[in-house]
DNA sequence: CACAAACTGTGTAGGATGTAAAGAGTTATT
DNA sequence: AATAACTCTTTACATCCTACACAGTTTGTG
């Protein structure tokens, strides 16, 4: 039944086993969890590794199994534990202005956590933060109108697009500057002619760090707006 | 100036030595390339391991690195390799069944590669399919009326929300079967009253092949839409 | 033509990774 | 007091990426 749940998820969700005979545990799937999260905060996410995580705490890296069936698991709990509680939003505001709460905050948890981009999870969410903020914006998105099965569908939509967002923020930060130069190196002449015409406009040559404010809420709007059409039919 | 271009990149572009000495080379590149994405098709992402790599070739592990400066750069001649190049698109058809095409053409080829959505690229793409593509769109949009800067940040939208697209629906093909099941043995009762609402409601017990084409059009629609209030203003 | 230079693929080696299995120590129950 | 259950540790192994030294082959040069 509920088996197929990972034993770190469940223990996040705070199962606490009964008579235990042996010593206390020292640690918990949660401090592990923030251990990973400060390695890969501080240091990419290739320095949360089983060995690196256990050494951060003092212990042995097979301690860890106690606690974690793989390394995977471990993950899972790290991405639950960096996205943190949902933000309350007052019910006073409209929804539009609610969903848009929602969606900057997820913007900044992101920011804050950029590594979560990139763990590859096998199953969609099921731990207790991950939860929490899909039950947040189904609230806003069903008291804005939608069915269940849309408000679902939006919400994915509108959580893809802010993890999109901050992807393409990271990706044009990291290994962007210079890009344009690059492209310019690496382009035949009179070949792919609109990309070199936007290139000679300088459009790639931007500084990275104007792009997230205005760039993303262009784009939500246009989402919203396409929401509010659907909701109001 | 195009040093920082990775050499396997550069090979891709077709730059050929000039006079050389040695041997001439068993490998390429692109034969290379091509092994990878092979590989990742049938087994993953990680049997495209620098290992596994060479012994399908029927060459050592560490004669690839003639050819490839590291694992990361093997990856971004994948990557470029699995997008091939992009479709022709009739100019006869309007700019917005253009695009639609790109899109769902981009669908195809990603459908086909999931794994290049676990690729972690350091930088933007730099190889020939991949620009190849982007002037494809950036000309779409181009003759829709939109300024460089728009066509790019818009492309860039496009393409975000078809990888989203195709991540969404590979998580709940891989670990999505009874993912409605998993979560009801997780949610604590009368917790997170939308979500349980939702699962009350059997939204997420849908066969998740439906998901595809109809959701699909559903959002790019509405991202078009949006394009084409911006593009007749 | 002989020789050196440049290039090829190979062999070996080392550090890091994830995790299986067995062991030693500690606590609670019987 | 004895036993069962649970803790953390130790050891071990397969696999991964890659640095480096080597042997062989081709080309250009003197």
């Amino acid at each position: 039944m509920d088996d197929d749940v990972p034993r770190a998820i469940r223990a996040l969700w705070g199962a606490q086993a009964g008579g235990r005979r042996g010593p206390k545990p020292a640690l918990s799937v949660r401090t592990i969890a923030e251990a990973g999260v400060e390695l890969a905060d501080r240091q990419g996410l290739a320095a949360a590794s089983m060995a690196g995580v256990a050494k951060h705490l003092g212990f042995t890296t097979m301690s860890l199994y106690r606690y974690v069936d793989s390394k995977a698991d471990l993950q899972m709990a790290m991405v639950d534990a960096a996205l943190g509680p949902p933000p309350e939003i007052s019910l006073r505001l409209g929804w539009r202005k609610q969903l848009t709460t929602w969606a900057e905050a997820e913007v900044v948890r992101l920011g804050a956590h950029p590594w979560v981009l990139e763990v590859r999870l096998s199953s969609p969410p099921l731990g207790p933060n991950s939860l929490a903020w899909m039950d947040r914006g189904l609230g806003i998105l069903g008291r804005a109108g939608l069915r269940p099965q849309r408000a679902a569908s939006t919400l994915l939509f509108v959580d893809g697009y802010v993890r999109q967002h901050i992807a393409l923020g990271l990706q044009y930060a990291d290994g962007g500057a210079g890009w344009a130069d690059r492209l310019r190196g690496v382009l035949p002449e009179g070949d792919l002619p609109h990309l070199a015409n936007a290139l000679a406009e300088g459009v790639f040559d931007d500084d990275p760090s104007d792009f997230p404010a205005d760039e993303f809420h262009y784009g939500l709007d246009l989402i919203l707006d396409g929401v509010e059409r659907e909701a109001t039919r």
